[in-house]
RNA sequence: GGGCAGUUAGCUCAGCGGUAGAGCAUUGUCCUCACACGACAAGGGUCACAGGUUCAAAUCCUGUACUGCCCACCA
């Protein structure tokens, strides 16, 4: 016998060893059919999983499992991303801690910690998906700085390179002074900061006027190297040719002429300072500027500063915006907003840097996604997400790859002194020395579809698995990820990595804030899955993850998720305790069914039962995990053990062999179904349920997945069975609720009568139902007289009326009736305006007249009766 | 500045052309022989606002107002 309650702990564990022994998640290519494979996002090794790891992992397990039951060979890849500049940072942290210096540590010593750090934090995550019940491809794992997956970077690299996509140059880049390196523009996030707009006067050579520029960044102006105004600006027109003087350190520099300066902003009069401004870079270009570095990768300020030389940012704008003021330069300052660009790893401010660096070309690599997109080979969900992928796509920059940190793919290109620059994997000799920057670490990640395969070469794998079947990710690296993949797909395979991208939401607390250290809002899925368990933490995600949409996450979701499970558990337990304790041979099946035994609550669950199969499969084939779930949550709770189990009570207690067989056939079957339908959402208590009721359902499979989902003979739909249980549902549910209103013992059996065009047709038939659920001594019926003084249920097409003897406030009882009638009479006008609009369009269906008509008439007679029994109580 | 979402019961969200739904929370009654992680019932919403299309609009269209996200070179 099962326990009262479900304990998850002992169960997940247990199935997760015999899962394990059994490598049901493994996969090996095989002749016939193409397999559905998907490759995890690799987390990265930064530290533990959240709960946005969970969702997209639950997700995606929901997917596997889902083919798998289907019978399809399903592959899904598990792995870790060194994560480049997020990892590193994690280490500096640690060594900060410590008090060591990384540059003193070396750069050898440091990779060596990272190594071990690395191992350490592989073995949490990807133990902390197994305990997510994730069934991931154990035998697979991947990690983006293993030795295959450098020999992919590696030929990445010297392909793009051999094609002319990779170039290095000298660039205006993202520079993060903390973080010391240059960032892509994907990498670079925008903050609304208050700060002032400062105009300063710059002095004319010739001691005439000067002219008055206006920026927010004072400290750049030692990086001038003109000034431009608008060539139809007559404010200015007057010093165009004229040199101006830079403020303290006295440099000239010319006026230009140029279209790019509006008239509205500022002054009108725009300081140039090419290496640290995209447009100024731009303008310089044009006009042929000297280029001048006023700030340097340590944010300190250079040379070019003259005597603010050395300091940093903070304290040179502080100093520099003093002295302007005392030395009368300054002839403004207005408050301003702007946008400042931050890392996106460590938060400072981002400073645009000239340096040299190596680029991926992109526009002739973007063309191939782009063209799959437009053919409909390659789609997002949903699908509102595919215009900003397109965007970015056709507006696409060069991508800057080169990296100045430690942790990484050191750039596979070596230099010796009057020698062109070669691309090798290995020293090619000792005169030459490597690169010292690493890749972009979404260079990897881009390569993962076809690495973990085992591209360049050209295997078995890759043959079988490549392309994979979806992806799942977060929209947040659409373009940092999901685009670079395809372009790189493309390119080595000439196929898109995957024909579908699934966008998941963001987890955020129960209030809509992201969750984040800082705020202490964050829910660990470790500690839902100690809690409640771990089927319930998937279920509640899966319950909330409708397509691309954020969850506000409440742990009372998990709670509620919690309970179902333990309904489920206990609906088994029942069953069970209503089956003879050995199987029958061959076990209870549908097709055995007594079809002469056949109640309406049996064709009514198994037409409520198919319909809600049918709802699942299409909801998870398009993705909508919570629509799946929220189905067979309604089902089971509200359909198969509300009604059914408490209906089929008398049959399993009673004495008729056939139709306690009948029962007992379809409470095994439709509960096995149904949980093999939640089995891909809830992996571990279906699987444990399973084990003690196949024998009953007539299988042997040793788990849910080679079982595969219920195959469901012959067609149970019947719509005309579901109204007539919907009319003994309307009829049972108002007995119950005038029962509680007038204070009736939820025990205490009682008399009742039923009147109306339905009654035959509910007490005749249904006569058992009524009275077992409604708690009735007896009801009978009974034409025209209702019996004095008794109150008045009225269902749909029947009225039951319930003596009162003296038990019940008549003056309560009056005022409920009247509350009744009003709401009687609105919908009587409702009906009838609905029915007056049917019949003056004349191309309203026929059917909907119908319909109303019913409906009308319905609330019509409910007016009659309720107006009837008014009197009778007054 | 451009784009995309959202605005429905106290909270979190479904519904997306025909009489307003769920879960949680609240209230009442029950430890009724599967389950108190339960049962039965009750209260609670002019579906952001303004126009329009339609016989009929929470649902389609157009604007407006907030909210959030993405993108963008404005000193």
């Amino acid at each position: 016998m099962l326990e009262k309650t479900y304990d998850p702990r002992p169960v997940e564990e247990a199935r997760l060893a015999s899962w394990d022994a059994a490598k049901l998640s493994h996969s090996e290519p095989r002749d016939g059919g193409r397999p559905y494979t998907i490759v995890i996002p690799p987390p990265n090794v930064t530290g533990a999983l959240h709960i946005g790891h969970a969702l997209n992992n639950t997700l995606q397990d929901a997917l596997i499992r889902h083919h798998r039951m289907l019978g399809v060979q399903s592959c899904w890849v598990p792995g870790c991303d060194h994560g480049g500049i997020a990892t590193q940072n994690v280490m500096e942290k640690q060594l900060k801690a410590e008090r060591v210096d990384r540059h003193a540590l070396g750069r050898d010593a440091f990779l060596e910690r990272m190594q071990i750090w690395t191992r350490d934090c592989k073995k949490t995550i990807l133990g902390q998906l197994h305990r997510l019940g994730a069934s991931l491809d154990w035998q697979r794992e991947a990690f983006t700085m293993d030795e295959p997956r450098a020999k992919a970077v590696y030929h990445a690299f010297k392909t793009l390179w051999e094609r002319g996509l990779i170039y290095r140059g000298e660039r205006l880049v993202n520079w993060c002074v903390r973080c010391a390196t240059a960032l892509s523009d994907i990498e670079v996030e925008r903050e609304e900061r208050k700060g002032a707009l400062y105009h300063i006067h710059y002095r004319c050579e010739d001691g005439s006027d000067g002219i008055v520029v206006a920026t927010t960044r004072p400290i750049t102006m030692f990086g001038d190297t003109a000034v431009a105004i608008n060539p139809k600006d007559d404010r200015w027109k007057h010093m165009v040719g004229k040199k101006v003087l830079i403020p303290f350190i006295d440099r000239a520099i010319p006026i230009v002429e140029d279209l790019y300066v509006e008239f509205e902003l500022g002054t009108g009069a725009l300081k140039v300072t090419p290496a640290h401004d995209q447009n100024d870079w731009e303008l310089g270009e044009r006009h042929k500027l000297a280029v001048i570095k006023a700030i340097g990768p340590d944010g300190k300020l250079t040379e070019a500063a003259g005597p603010y030389a050395g300091l940093s940012r903070e304290k040179a704008h502080d100093q520099v915006v003093a002295d302007l003021e005392a030395q009368g330069f300054l002839r403004k300052k207005e408050a301003h907003k702007s946008a400042v660009q931050t890392c996106d790893r460590c938060g400072s401010a981002i400073e645009p840097l000239l340096s040299l660096q190596w680029f991926v070309k992109q526009t002739e690599l973007a063309k191939a996604p782009l063209q799959a997109l437009d053919a409909g080979e390659f789609e997002i969900y949903p699908k509102n997400w595919e215009k900003p992928y397109r965007d970015w796509l056709v507006n696409i920059k060069d991508w800057c790859v080169s990296r100045q940190i430690w942790w990484g793919h050191r750039i596979p290109v070596w230099y010796k002194d009057g020698e062109e620059p070669l691309v090798s994997l290995g020293s090619p000799g000792a005169l030459w020395t490597q690169d010292s920057d690493v890749l972009d670490t979404w260079f990897s990640s881009a390569l993962w579809p076809l690495s973990v395969f085992g591209w360049p070469d050209q295997t078995k794998d890759l043959a079988y698995y490549y392309p994979t079947s979806m992806l799942v990710t977060g929209y947040e690296i659409l373009y940092l990820w999901v685009a670079r993949m395809q372009m790189m797909g493309h390119a080595f395979m000439g196929k898109p990595a995957f024909p579908v991208a699934v966008m998941n939401g963001i987890v955020r607390d129960k209030s809509g804030k992201k969750m984040s250290k800082s705020l202490g809002n964050v829910i660990d899925p470790l500690l839902m899955m100690d809690t409640y368990g771990t089927d319930a933490l998937r279920f509640a995600l899966m319950a909330q993850a409708h397509p691309g949409k954020d969850i506000a996450f409440d742990e009372q979701s998990v709670v509620g998720a919690r309970n179902f499970v333990n309904k489920l558990w206990n609906s088994t337990r029942f069953v069970l305790m209503n089956l003879p304790e050995t199987a029958p041979v061959g076990g209870y099946k549908l097709e055995k069914l007594s079809s002469c035994r056949l109640e309406t609550v049996d064709s009514w669950i198994l037409s409520r039962y198919q319909a809600t199969l049918a709802k699942a499969r299409a909801s998870l084939d398009a993705y909508d995990p919570a629509a799946a779930a929220g189905a067979l949550y309604a089902f089971l709770w509200d359909e198969f053990c509300a009604w059914y189990i408490e209906l089929a009570k008398s049959r399993l207690l009673g004495i008729d062999g056939e139709g306690k067989e009948n029962a007992r056939t379809i409470l095994v079957q439709v509960l096995t179904g149904s949980l093999k339908a939640l089995h891909p959402v809830m992996p571990f208590v279906t699987e444990e349920i399973y084990a003690t009721l196949k024998a009953y359902a007539g299988e042997s499979a040793q788990f849910v997945i080679k079982g595969g989902y219920q195959k469901l003979d012959g067609d149970w739909s019947n719509p005309e069975i579901e109204k007539e249980m919907s009319k003994v549902m309307s009829a049972v549910t108002k007995i119950r609720s005038l029962r509680s209103e007038l204070g009736v013992p939820p025990g205490l059996k009682i008399k009742a009568f039923a009147e109306g065009p339905f009654a035959q047709a509910v007490i005749g038939k249904h006569r058992a139902y009524v009275s077992s659920l409604a708690q009735l001594e007896s009801v009978e019926a009974v034409c025209g007289g209702r019996p004095p003084r008794s109150a008045a249920a009225v269902a749909d097409g029947v009225t039951f009326f319930i003596p009162l003897s003296g038990v019940v406030d008549f003056a309560k009882e009056r005022e409920r009736l009247a509350k009744d009638l009003v709401k009687a009479e609105g919908d009587i006008v409702k009906c009838e305006e609905k029915l007056c609009n049917l019949r003056a369009a004349a191309s309203a269906p026929e059917q909907k007249v119908a319909q109303a008509k019913e409906q009308r008439d319905d609330a019509l007679a409910r007016r009659d009766r309720l107006q009837e029994t008014i009197a009778v109580l007054s």
